[in-house]
DNA sequence: CGGAATCTTGAGCGGCTTCAAAACCTGTGG
DNA sequence: CCACAGGTTTTGAAGCCGCTCAAGATTCCG
């Protein structure tokens, strides 16, 4: 569980949120990942969308995966990009009425473990340690979710952007000998930011002028971080 | 705990996320309100605020309570108002580590219920159904909060302040012989909906010209739904 | 090499905000 | 009962940030 992934990642979801299964012990851990089966979801395939009903908890061990809700209009709100470590369908441990709050889809090839509600409820009520970290990560949540929104309302674009460049790159960043490359391209960038994808390439691209970062299709390296407008 | 308040109110904070204490058997429900304190809050008093350890956690009876952040330029951000019944301050729950999320205000004189840590801590483990519950409130204001998000990015100013004109009326409105009352000004109306006070005021102008609603300082009387920009 | 996806760049514009000023409403104290 | 002060609301005029739309350049992959 610990162990770390191949690339030398920067942080680690886990790291940040806390694990859903932080503080059992060892022989109850080991009970828990027995009852978890392991799938592989392709590129692009959606492994569930919003309202439907939370009948399975998921953590995601490699690839990434987008968490997103889709406007009236169709445009796609990229909620959170989840990195390895990270658990999606925390409904599954609350009521049997609860549903997804959005779509879960995969970015690249992934590899989850899946927990049915059955075998969750059961931890939940062996393990009360259980529903109180579940209650953590999504405290954490609403936090994050609380600060994005006051950065929509007050802060411009730029200063968002900037935000989440380098949240994204503490989170899911790859350390390389030039910099902080970050597998992402910018429409995802716009949308985590809240802005439309040509400001973003705008943006993006001042900053390149700067000798902050480079861009290429699908990936930023930023080199300079100081050099992008800080907080 | 079931009974009326004396106003005839259409929806109730405890109905839309299900209560705390909900499941609880009669016994227990007098244990846990026998450890609370009741505490009045005059008008503008502040409760708690952001980023304070969480240590306490609250039942608002009666009165309205504004839960609000305050950006870097000094504006608040209203991110709910309280009515009774609602429960704040839920992080106390949680690791002695978590912070609120917001800071809590009485906007008139309010009653509360107050459980310290220590307390509430003793409930969640002997009645692992308070854990439960809070976690689905929490997961109840994700959603809420991520559809907000949602109107921000996409809808235009008008649907915004419709939807939060309707949603608060159900919430904490009262119900009069010529309509629907709320008590709340432009300035508040106007930071739920994410616009500033003079759209607020010109957009509410416009309906109350449409005889949709009527508006005086502090109020605003809602006479025909349907004539108010349905979502 | 061809086609699809991604990214860039420019021009124009529009929904909201900002700012200023005045009208209004309400409780208070003389 | 009136006047006054504070908070609230209205209205208009001006401007700007970021969006929209169109067109082309670039990169990737089969």
């Amino acid at each position: 569980m610990q162990h770390a992934t191949a690339q030398s990642r920067v942080g680690s979801g886990s790291r940040r949120t806390g694990g859903l299964w932080r503080g059992l012990t060892e022989e109850q851990t080991k009970t828990v990942f027995a009852a978890a089966r392991l799938h592989k979801y392709k590129t692009h395939q959606v492994i569930f969308r919003t309202e439907e009903p939370a009948t399975h908890l998921y953590l995601l061990r490699t690839g990434h995966v987008h968490f997103y809700r889709v406007a009236a209009d169709g445009t796609q709100i990229l909620l959170r990009r989840l990195a390895p470590e990270d658990v999606f369908g925390l409904g599954t441990l609350s009521d049997d009425s609860v549903r997804y709050i959005g779509t879960a889809e995969a970015v690249d090839s992934c590899d989850v473990l899946i927990w049915n509600r059955t075998s969750m409820r059961r931890f939940a009520t062996s393990y009360p340690l259980v529903t109180a970290n579940a209650l953590r990560i999504v405290l954490h949540y609403i936090g994050a979710f609380a600060k994005r929104h006051m950065a929509l309302v007050t802060d411009p674009a730029e200063h968002r952007l900037a935000y989440v460049l380098t949240r994204l790159a503490s989170r899911t960043g790859r350390l390389l000998s030039d910099g902080l490359e970050i597998k992402v391209k910018n429409e995802d960038l716009a949308s985590l930011a809240d802005i439309n994808r040509f400001t973003a390439s705008r943006l993006l691209k001042n900053w390149e002028r700067k000798g902050a970062l480079q861009k290429n299709r699908g990936t930023v390296l930023i080199r300079h971080p100081e050099k992008i407008l800080t907080s």
